[in-house]
DNA sequence: AACAGAATGTACCAAAAGGTTAATTTGTCA
DNA sequence: TGACAAATTAACCTTTTGGTACATTCTGTT
């Protein structure tokens, strides 16, 4: 039987998982926007369903919960590409795929791509920190080795192919048109910004992937 | 026991310039280094000959002087573009040149990139409100340009070949190799920020940019 | 029902941080 | 030279902010 459901509470609850989650998302949203140390503890509370207290009994400081927030994000980062099942795809056709995906996944999710930069500003000593986020990226990596070694095997790639160079490739690509859209767009105008002129970057983008890994 | 250290200053001379750069070039090095939010005004003033008093006459308030560094970080950065004389250049060669000056100049100077991405985290909210940062800029479309029109009336150049998608290409893969280091580095290791790595990615770069433009 | 321990809310605090006041020195020009 | 403005210093102030003490409520167990 649920009893939890729907109930007007004159008191509280006790809901450590729910609470845990309300902090974690608002506060994503809030370092998001603000940078670590532009974030106030105040502003993630007010837009909680709970009190202050809750943070520091769960989180232990704002270290900690910028840690976790990160975590987090790069867990959602890179469970989409997870799902994108490039094994059963033609090499060409998986790095093809997998490229728009990654250009509209960041595209769809600036928040993530965010708070990696922030996270940069602060030369990444939360990162360093964590246990869980190495091993979540490596993922990535093997996907693209396996992928190029198809590809290589089968001859549809150059045998000179680098899986890494590939992956900075594509992400540079992608994080940039987040990380510094505020400055470039006000400096060169919105044209690559509007629905067509992302759709343009991102068949460049396709077009340079598979350039990189193609027979001359 | 140290007589002129430490104590009061009883002789001071005036030099407002010299004073103004002091701060500048030091709160340059602070922002940078820990963000807006982060950096602190008693840090900044430490590392300065000067007292505090001097930033608030100078330049108002924190936002005010950061706005300074900001336009000069811009001013910087461009100033070396301008004295590339690509017009002196066959296009192709032309282009070749500013992507490979590109990419070394902004791993040279990551200051000036780190500034970037802090003020994107903000939004461009300082740049703004510059009245000079654009018109800087400018500069540089106004250059590539030209070089595009020189490359298609040569017919070196495709005729359909945008200016602007060329310089967002090349500031994507010179800036995410600054702004992204740290995480990067830390996910997937070392290799491509050896000298190694990075003459490997500028040389990526290049040929990147050369095909954009080049006839199929 | 009573108890213990976990979960939560309220009120509060100490320190950090940005900013200001007021006094002092230096330069300039009649 | 002396008055007045510009430049500079040191000490001080106010607000913000991350963090905590303590009381209270809930919930599973005996």
């Amino acid at each position: 039987m649920n009893r939890n459901e729907g109930e007007r509470k004159t008191s509280w609850k006790q809901d450590p998982e729910g609470v845990k989650a309300d902090i974690l998302a608002v506060a994503t949203s809030v370092f998001a926007e603000a940078g670590f140390s532009g974030a106030r503890i105040d502003e993630i509370i007010r837009r909680t369903k709970t009190s202050k207290r809750m943070i520091y009994y769960y989180f232990g400081d704002k270290s900690g919960l910028y840690s976790k927030v990160l975590e987090a994000a790069y867990a959602r980062l890179r469970k989409g590409e997870d799902q994108l099942d490039l094994q059963a795809l033609p090499p060409l056709e998986a790095l093809a795929k997998l490229a728009a995906f990654t250009f509209d996944f960041h595209r769809n999710n600036p928040e993530y791509i965010r708070l990696i930069t922030i996270e940069n500003i602060h030369h990444g000593k939360h990162l360093k920190q964590s246990e869980t986020i190495p091993k979540l990226n490596s993922q990535i990596i093997i996907g693209l080795e396996d992928l190029c070694r198809r590809g290589i095997e089968d001859g549809t790639f150059r045998d000179d192919v680098d899986p890494l160079e590939l992956h900075w490739t594509i992400s540079a690509f992608c994080v940039f048109n987040i990380s510094n859209r505020a400055t470039f767009s006000h400096l060169y105008g919105d044209d690559l910004f509007t629905d067509a002129g992302q759709e343009r970057l991102r068949a460049r983008l396709v077009s340079m992937a598979l350039d990189m890994v193609r027979l001359r």
